[in-house]
DNA sequence: ACCTGAACACCGTTCAAGT
DNA sequence: ACCTGAACACCGTTCAAGT
């Protein structure tokens, strides 16, 4: 608003946090994870690769605050569901929803699970389980195990749409996997050639939301 | 046995697949993911980095061939417990400690969650499930909630031992973490600063095994 | 205070050359 | 068939030098 508060924010194409975060994320969102490198990075933002350790301590500073940028937003626009277990679901899926547009963010995720961003998600859904009833030492468990489930399916996510970035013809992504598996002794794995057949026409989010009403129908039963 | 069936077998160092994922599954449990480089394994069977490529493809088949190895032994010694639900308690409690012991299979299944290791885990659960009176149709939703929510532990687990290697100081690992947390407003963040003071004594074992049986009970309620 | 960009210390991977 | 090791094409990070 007034300018000249700060000797730097006048000029336009200034370096700061905010404009280096940005980047990153267009980067990573356009090109995937491996496209980001703090060359391109200085390169999209015409300066030295050197400048960008003035404003982030390193590279993890730099993923960790992309992340927090994308799942803070997302966060707040989680629409209150009325019952505690409808909001629980919005919140789960509001997540899965992100990581599937942004398969980077599920690879954060899942390095490092106590990212910033995810204070928000245990504050939320701690409300949810009290509000559901859990009482004080049980909600700990509850969020814990709510939240591990969101981190392995997070991961899960990540690894598919990094596998499907590299072979671009459809089959071969779930496919080379699924084949391998039924590669085996139908004698010796009967359930894992019973589910391959499974897994070719399940939805993910579908099976996402399906384990997560498991937790919630037992966090309910051991009320 | 029978000496000189093939010509490489005779000579005492000879490089094999064997060797080469042994070397390195001992240079990632003493010394950690960052020390496993092509480099440091060649030294250390005494040959050139390239003569690797010659056994496996690159480092991916080699960290997938070492979790395998690893794996694969533990899930041929889990104990067949009576009940289903001990079964699967077995089950997911000792691929659990073995991520505490060697935190970087962790690290590997969360990063490639369909390792060829984890079949043998998705045939033995779907059996417990089937055991338990699961319907066909539901075994896959179970399993996978299942190992989403293992998976989600490796994570976890893996990233904290990662924390734990660089800084040795014992407050500081989960410390700082725990700490940053509560530098939140309590009046915003009521139930992290709740929460923050169940972490600091927690038995992650313990809330480990809480969680997985929330996901038991709610199968076991859908029934 | 903030930015530049060459330089450093690494990586994984390749490949001509050896045995 | 199997191994060697220099070379290639990258990385993240540092830091003297600039403005």
């Amino acid at each position: 608003m007034s300018p000249k508060t700060k000797p730097s924010e006048g000029r336009v194409g200034a370096l700061s946090k905010e404009r280096i975060v940005s980047s990153a994320i267009d980067i990573l969102n356009s090109d995937g994870e491996s496209a980001l490198t703090f060359r391109a990075l200085a390169r999209r933002l015409s300066t030295g690769s050197g400048a960008i350790y003035w404003h982030l301590a390193d590279k993890d500073a730099l993923l960790a605050a992309a992340t927090e940028s994308v799942l803070s937003r997302v966060m707040a626009e989680v629409a209150g569901a009325p019952a505690p277990a409808g909001a629980l679901r919005a919140i789960a899926l509001s997540v899965f929803d992100t990581i599937e547009t942004h398969p980077w963010v599920g690879t954060q995720l899942a390095r490092e699970p106590w990212q910033p961003a995810m204070v928000e998600v245990f504050e939320r859904c701690s409300a949810q389980f009290a509000a559901m009833g859990v009482s004080g030492d049980s909600i700990f468990p509850c969020v814990s195990a709510f939240v591990q489930y969101l981190i392995g399916a997070a991961a899960q996510t990540a690894a598919a749409a990094r596998h499907r970035f590299r072979a671009s013809d459809r089959p071969a992504i779930l496919g080379t996997i699924v084949e391998q598996w039924t590669q085996r002794d139908p004698a010796e794995y009967p359930f894992v050639h019973l589910l391959a057949g499974q897994v070719r026409h399940h939805d993910e989010r579908e099976v996402f939301l399906a384990g997560l009403d498991l937790i919630l129908a037992g966090a309910k039963a051991a009320l």
